[in-house]
RNA sequence: UGACCCAUAGUGUAACGGUAACACACCGGUUUUUGGUGCCGUUUUUCUAGGUUCGAAUCCUAGUGGGUCAACCA
């Protein structure tokens, strides 16, 4: 390979990079995704699972999936088998089985018990309140418990009583015997075990006593041989105890390195919060295409290559960041406008008669499926006397600039023939019923010969072959970008009431009754839309992933 | 009244001591049987003050601003 310019790196990638110039570990490379089995993935989590997937790929490397399961009292299987799905939708593979922090318990345990023994960790009785109190605060130090100075043989017997059951939950926790003093407030004595007699999803009830998060993380990373633990900024200040515990453990050095979280317009990832839109039926559930969560942006109809690519342009670093959702929205169409098929569906339908085409006539018209890509073929399109098209796509009185339908105007409907708008009927509240045309029958798609070049493009359907359709038109959650930016204000002051619009008369042309959940497609001029899972036989459902970019409606507003 | 992290166009990210660039957004043009796509182009950037250096976005110091840290959560 040549190299004539240097490939940008972002940070994580110059750590490895340094790392395999020195030959540390051998130039083995292995990243882990750790979440709590406690909730559904959002797209803070699609974020670190790009990261640690891609940055271990890149250098041939793999990353394991641990389940980071030391809590029994919030954590349930049905949620690790969420994750494993929506990791793999996401287009990701873990190294070899998931593995889970309670597959340690042993051995975390004979970590805790050898701690003990070098006099590194001592039982403590104090109540959680005399605790936080002897904690100090961060600019007062903290006090040591009357505990701390208990004998190794007194900590040895006590922490084997906890481990069987004889003490009672919160009356006793096993605390790594650091520095009270410290400027951090996590080592000032952490509490590693505590007592839950509660049953786990995985161990059931063979413990009693759970390690807390800093005596299982770095512990497992090491244990596995993780050579790269990449997380979030907010567990720096773990990353003394993350290294305090490894070095008195004597075990292998795993390298935490973290990243500032991504943050996006529009999205929250408060699981408190996501958790009252559905209880509180803002939202129909977890997958609502509105949610942030991975399931809700697979159902509103977003790749997971749109979201890998998003994800990738959204960089890493370590400064607080919030990232457009144009962006987002951008690497969407990027991906549907090379995959999804074309299709014609009009949304809001007014009636239009050709009245000189025959009243007995009908045809077959071919339309392509994707102009960007031939392979996908094309498909029949139905047409008659009497078609349908958007009403909006009608004006009385045209504007100058107006491409589309008018009175004594002409246009082209997509794959068909020119029109020549004559005349309409209107009702007696003002509304147009009828809109009156004439063809151009040598201006046919393909074979058009008229010599007339309109200037707009219409798409349509074919009166006696449509059929209805639901579609279900979304937009942003939150009437602001950062809902949760004013303290004094509860975020859902600012839930979108217009967000979902539900249309339910919609035509769509014939070849789409067939069309399966999750198929993706692009509603010419409308934008990307895909088939819900509320489809049933004889009633298809679509979902709008994302409009089209629009600048007819910016040359309105001028 | 402590420690730690951070500061580059509107938003993100790059430039690794050699004179700021890429993407999205924006604006304009062009192509187009989708007002889509494609193509071309315009505008806009190193928090402040000192210091080191021939040379600083980059190194040092201070300031300013933002963020994080005290749950028997992860």
């Amino acid at each position: 390979m040549s190299e004539d310019k240097k490939e940008s790196l972002n940070f994580i990638e110059q750590i490895i990079e340094d790392d395999l110039k020195s030959g540390k570990n051998n130039g083995r490379i292995l990243t882990r995704f750790p979440p709590e089995p406690n909730g559904y993935l959002h797209i803070g989590h699609a974020k670190a699972i790009c990261i640690n997937f891609e940055t271990a790929k890149k250098y041939g490397g793999k990353t394991n999936l641990r389940f980071d399961d030391t809590n029994p009292t919030t954590e349930e299987t049905e949620y690790v088998d969420s994750i494993q799905n929506d990791i793999r939708w996401l287009g990701y593979e873990w190294n070899g089985d998931a593995v889970y922090a309670s597959d340690y318990f042993g051995q975390l345990y004979e970590f805790a018990v050898s701690l003990i023994k070098k006099g590194l960790a001592y039982v403590d009785d104090s109540t959680p309140e005399e605790i936080a109190t002897m904690k100090g605060s961060p600019s007062v130090p903290g006090q040591d418990s009357p505990y701390k100075s208990r004998t190794i043989e007194e900590n040895l017997t006590l922490f084997e009583q906890m481990k069987n059951g004889e003490f009672a939950d919160g009356s006793r926790v096993l605390r790594a015997n650091i520095d009270m003093t410290s400027p951090n407030m996590l080592m000032r004595d952490p509490i590693i075990y505590r007592i839950k007699k509660e049953h786990h999803h995985r161990t059931g009830d063979q413990w009693c006593i759970y390690p807390m998060y800093d005596f299982a993380h770095g512990q497992s990373d090491s244990i596995e041989h993780i050579t790269h633990s990449l997380c979030s900024l907010e567990f720096i200040h773990h990353r003394p105890v993350y290294d305090w515990f490894i070095e008195k453990l004597g075990i292998f050095p795993s390298k935490q390195t973290e990243f500032a979280r991504m943050n996006v317009e529009y999205m929250i990832t408060s699981k408190r919060k996501l958790l009252k839109l559905v209880n509180d039926n803002y939202v129909i559930g977890w997958d609502d295409p509105r949610m942030p969560t991975i399931s809700g942006m697979r159902r509103r109809g977003y790749p997971a290559a749109a979201i890998r690519n998003f994800c990738d342009k959204a960089g890493v670093a370590k400064r607080e960041n919030t990232i457009e959702i144009s962006l987002l929205e951008a690497c969407v169409r990027e991906e549907l406008n090379k995959t999804a098929l074309r299709a014609m569906v009009v949304l809001d339908p007014v009636k239009v008669v050709i009245t000189n085409y025959p009243e007995d006539k009908t045809e077959i018209l071919h339309a392509e499926n994707n102009p960007e890509d031939p392979s996908a073929g094309s498909r029949d399109l139905h047409f008659g006397r009497t078609i349908y098209i958007e009403r909006e796509d009608f004006m009385e009185q045209a504007p100058p600039k107006y491409f589309r339908m008018t009175i004594g105007a002409d246009v082209r409907l997509k794959h068909a023939y020119i029109l020549h708008c004559t005349g309409i009927d209107k009702n007696q509240d003002g509304e147009i019923t009828t809109i009156y045309t004439t063809y151009y029958s040598d201006s046919k798609s393909g074979e058009d010969v008229s010599g007339i070049k309109p200037k707009g493009t219409l798409h349509w359907v074919d009166a006696d072959n449509a059929v209805p359709c639901e579609v279900r038109m979304y937009d942003r959650l939150f009437t602001v970008a950062d809902p949760t930016a004013d303290d004094s204000k509860d975020f859902l002051e600012f839930y979108n009431q217009d967000s979902l619009k539900v249309i339910k008369n919609a035509l769509m042309e014939t070849s789409l009754s067939e069309s399966k959940p999750g198929t993706q497609y692009q509603f010419l001029r409308q934008g990307y839309f895909c088939t819900d899972v509320d489809s049933a036989e004889g009633k298809i459902v679509f979902n709008q992933t994302v409009g089209l970019k629009d600048s007819f409606s910016k040359e309105v507003k001028k």
